[in-house]
DNA sequence: AAGAGTTATGGTACCGCTACCACAATGTAT
DNA sequence: ATACATTGTGGTAGCGGTACCATAACTCTT
């Protein structure tokens, strides 16, 4: 392996004048830069990247750590972090904190230790004291879709409440006339969030009672029991708004083997906008969140505050919006 | 941020000593060990992964490239890599390539130039050069799932001809009495061999014909299509053995689509073992692959290869298993 | 008692860069 | 003519570790 020393050697220069020319910094003459980047080619040199971190503090790399990869809208969210990155010239760490704090710390450790310059969190462990331990290590953050506080951080999120809404008011549209909601855990900021807007939108009609909510585990099992639990205390519900698609594959299953025709008898609409959906039959309407729009905001987010360019904390919260499909078309079949 | 040399000074011995310490080489007194821990703790020192690994040419990092996150089992396999690493000590570079040559020629110069110690393949554009030059190039790595040569480098996988068999001999002890195959892209491996073990079982039957193979591209739309066009041709098929899940589910939902009842009058199987089989009505039997074994093999092999233990270039390939589901349960329903 | 091995510690030259300062040769406004 | 930017280049001290060598005290052979 060439280093810099070589490649000054051999062009005739001085170390700084490679260094300048490989970082575009400073003055060099046209000149003096082709030779450098000649004697590069006929070296083959590659710039040591941690050489350079030891030597500026900064490694060009960012870390995203997320709770756990089974998340199915984890990898489009991947996808995000990772090609914004890399156009920005860096390159991404990755860990799963399966919902740990402990490893969750382990892992912040660790990255620090290898100078990363940024962090994405994106995991339900993320709360107030980690914020203020982020905080006070001066490594730049953003925490995305779960939101500690809006003032000690950057979060990016979707408009979960005003989803819920939609959903809600899209399966009122399609004729439903005694809606449910199947919801997250309410640890989960974003499961709080949809259940208010699915309030929002009901408590005022007249079927509407609480006992219409059903709580769930934001997975697929857990949305089948919801919606064998709901079937039982209201048999004469004909559309459910749930929490998550995860669930709403579940309910799906759910129905169908019990007989009850979808979107004929229950219409179903599910939130996230996930693959999943499309793979059911019937397809799943859902609201779906902009989770590629999600991560490359962070990621762009994080690359301006890593530069210094004042970012202010605060809420970035992006719109969703309602694929239509086949679970809640009541239009087309009567 | 303390340095080593902090920590030398505030337990009054060398640089050295700590670095002893740190590393549990060479000799240290145990009161020594004692005092160096006790300064560690007091100044709250981390060590810099960055200077040991300018200084030591090794960063304690591996690299997973893959070729797309939306391969519905990388995040299984994602996890095994990161689980095991971890608790090797390593940290988990990732790249995708989206399977350009160019796209992971350029995350091999990234990751050479952060000194990763190691890599594993996971991308069909691994092949033959990618091989030779990684050879040359002296950073260990295993490829995954992907064969390009089992005398160049360390191959894990799964053992898919056997596998396919197991699919049809399934589906022939569920009584169907003529099966198709969907087989994936010629150009991947794996899809090749799956082919190979359907043929090596049915061949032979009377029923045979060539015809009963359909192209699919290994996405869920590609399962919708071939079985749409697999019945058309034709509509006595009572079993289809689909190259992979996704495929398999395309599969189902065309098929439920066209008011063929599964299993009663086609089953399904599929191969991979993803959980998208478990979310459908009916769910699908599938061929699983040890997809948490297949990564952690693939990262206990490569870490073994960076710490010089001698790893024969080699094929390990992990057994399936089928797993029965509804999609096949011609016995329950009539 | 000399030589060799074990235990314990210190000194320091790197590793391959960047960042800062020094210096010189120009141009150019006063 | 003087002062002062602008352009171009070199020298070198770190960055925070590791790894090797030197040194010394002590124990054990022979």
């Amino acid at each position: 392996m060439a280093t810099i020393r070589d490649v000054a050697q051999l062009s005739g220069v001085s170390v700084s004048t490679v260094s300048r020319v490989l970082n575009k910094s400073g003055y060099v003459n046209q000149e003096t830069e082709l030779k450098v980047n000649q004697a590069i080619k006929t070296l083959q040199y590659e710039p040591s990247a941690v050489a350079r971190g030891l030597a500026s503090k900064r490694s060009r790399t960012i870390a995203l750590i997320l709770s756990n990869m089974t998340n199915p809208f984890f990898p489009e969210l991947a996808r995000a972090v990772e090609e914004v990155a890399r156009t920005f010239g860096y390159t991404v760490f990755f860990g799963s904190s399966d919902d740990q704090a402990d490893r969750e710390q382990a892992y912040i450790e660790i990255f620090r230790q290898r100078y990363v310059d940024g962090i994405i969190f994106s995991s339900h462990t993320f709360g107030m004291e980690e914020a203020l331990r982020m905080n006070s290590s001066h490594i730049p953050y953003i925490v995305l879709d779960r939101a500690p506080s809006e003032e000690l951080c950057s979060v990016v999120r979707s408009n979960n409440r005003a989803g819920a809404r939609l959903a809600v008011q899209h399966l009122l549209d399609r004729g439903c006339s005694k809606i449910a909601h199947i919801y997250g855990p309410q640890e989960i900021q974003t499961a709080q969030e949809r259940l208010r807007g699915y309030e929002d939108t009901v408590k005022h009609l007249s079927w509407y009672s609480p006992s219409l909510q059903v709580p769930g585990n934001f997975l697929l099992d857990g949305g089948m029991t919801a919606a064998e639990q709901l079937i039982e205390r209201h048999p004469d519900v004909d559309g459910i708004f749930v929490g998550n698609d995860l669930m709403a594959v579940g309910a799906l299953k759910a129905l169908l083997r019990m007989g009850i025709k979808v979107p004929e008898q229950v219409a179903i609409c599910g939130f996230d906008g996930i693959q999943l959906t499309e793979a059911t039959e019937p397809e799943i309407t859902t609201v779906a969140q902009p989770i590629y729009e999600l991560g490359a905001l962070a990621t762009k987010l994080l690359i301006q505050k890593i530069n210094g360019e004042a970012v202010e904390n605060s809420l970035y919260e992006l719109e969703v919006t309602l694929i239509p499909r086949a679970s809640t078309r009541k239009d087309l079949k009567q």
